[in-house]
DNA sequence: CCAAAAGTGTTGAGTATACACCCATGA
DNA sequence: TCATGGGTGTATACTCAACACTTTTGG
């Protein structure tokens, strides 16, 4: 096709208009810890081959919009959320990757601190739930190499930023933020060193509250900056 | 097209079928060392808004490729390079990043040994040759933000991988490889302690030569697996 | 007073850094 | 023999990992 002899991306040659051209979508693998677990949503396909597989909420982008935008709209419509960490991951651009048309997908990481501020409700999809990261059902399309690359990132993030910050709540004790860390990364870390490396980064700030529970009552803490990326950590 | 109802990604609403679309292109940042100085590859375009400007060498992604075969193919139309090492780097999505239409742009990082072997006799663009990273032309569309990316991206994979073996010849002395090291991350390395990390890590075997100069001979060494991903360096 | 989770320091090993001189060769 | 780049070791500071007991509360 002459069309790639004339420019160099888009084209303003109107022949382009009749080459078929990949579409481009973004999918969303949303974290959340649940109950001392890791888990991601994922949404129940209605339609097309894959109909009735669970896949990560996501769509395709619309012109004038961001890569951001469109991953935010599509977890709106998915699932009314707003509001929460977003990161670019990686695109996926196999032809066959979805077997319907050539569809380049770019794969998002999303966290959010409450799982229960998912609310399935949207007339695009059959279901909406919470799995656990450890257990997931078969997914549509390439969505489980998504989903690796996207836990690898979320583990990788965890040792070298703040990333934590959004996957707990505005108020949490040392012991949760430990926690997390341990689930995440399937592994139980020392307690000590763990705080101690915690709190030589200033990071964290006192609360003045502490969490009353059936026993010794643990010091409260927030993120100095939530929701900001810093670096060096473990 | 029935395509878009058949499928997820593609949502099921016959309207969309008529609903522009964004295009995705693949753009590529090749580096390579020449003269001891980190230098990339930049093409001239010919036409849109930005004819005359200099640009990454890409194009749009076909469908039935996967983004890898469009940013190689790429790269071999613009300058009859193949077999080189490349790695995705990020996709930009901003509508406005191209005024001509809404692309969405695969950033890729490309690392050639040997910047001779790229060849300028691409119909598709004016010109094409190496700037070196330090005094870049203008760039058209967003292409500036994509060379940070790359440059970012390159100078800490050096750090904890042998991506190194990519920007050097089949065989090389120490002293080269070092030079390479002090090239990119712009600052001087101890000779010691650059030699020992290395040495400890294994990756290298000496070869039986050596590089005959004005003064003292050097030995040579190769990779011990070439363009294979280690981690764990500096 | 007992069960359970919260909180706290020290030591040893390994790793990273700083640093200066001799070597081999060609001219 | 000299100019030039190639090649080598050690001492110190720092960072990381291992490890166990006391405190505080509710029941």
């Amino acid at each position: 096709m002459a069309v790639e002899t004339l420019q160099h991306q888009a084209s303003m040659d109107a022949r382009d208009a009749e080459v078929a051209r990949p579409k481009v979508a973004v999918d969303t693998v949303l974290f959340a810890i649940e109950g001392e677990r890791l888990k991601c949503y994922l949404v129940q396909l209605t339609a097309g081959a894959a109909a009735g597989k669970w896949a990560f909420p996501g769509g395709l982008v619309r012109v004038g919009e961001t890569l951001d935008e469109a991953a935010r709209r599509e977890l709106e419509d998915a699932a009314s959320l707003r509001d929460l960490y977003l990161e670019q991951l990686f695109s996926f651009g196999d032809p066959s990757r979805d077997p319907g048309a050539h569809v380049v997908s770019v794969g998002y990481l999303g966290l959010i601190d409450d799982a229960g501020a998912a609310i399935s409700r949207s007339r695009k999809y059959a279901a909406g739930r919470w799995f656990e990261v450890a257990r997931l059902p078969a997914l549509a399309y390439d969505h489980s190499i998504i989903a690796e690359y996207a836990l690898r990132r979320l583990k990788s993030k965890l040792e070298y930023t703040n990333i934590a910050c959004n996957l707990l709540p505005p108020t949490f004790s040392f012991a949760e933020l430990e926690e997390l860390y341990a689930t995440v990364l399937e592994r139980p870390l020392d307690r000590r060193n763990f705080r101690r490396r915690i709190m030589a980064m200033g990071l964290l700030k006192r609360l003045p509250g502490k969490r009353r529970g059936a026993h010794r009552p643990a010091a409260l803490y927030a993120f100095r900056q939530r929701s900001v990326q810093a670096i060096e950590m473990l």
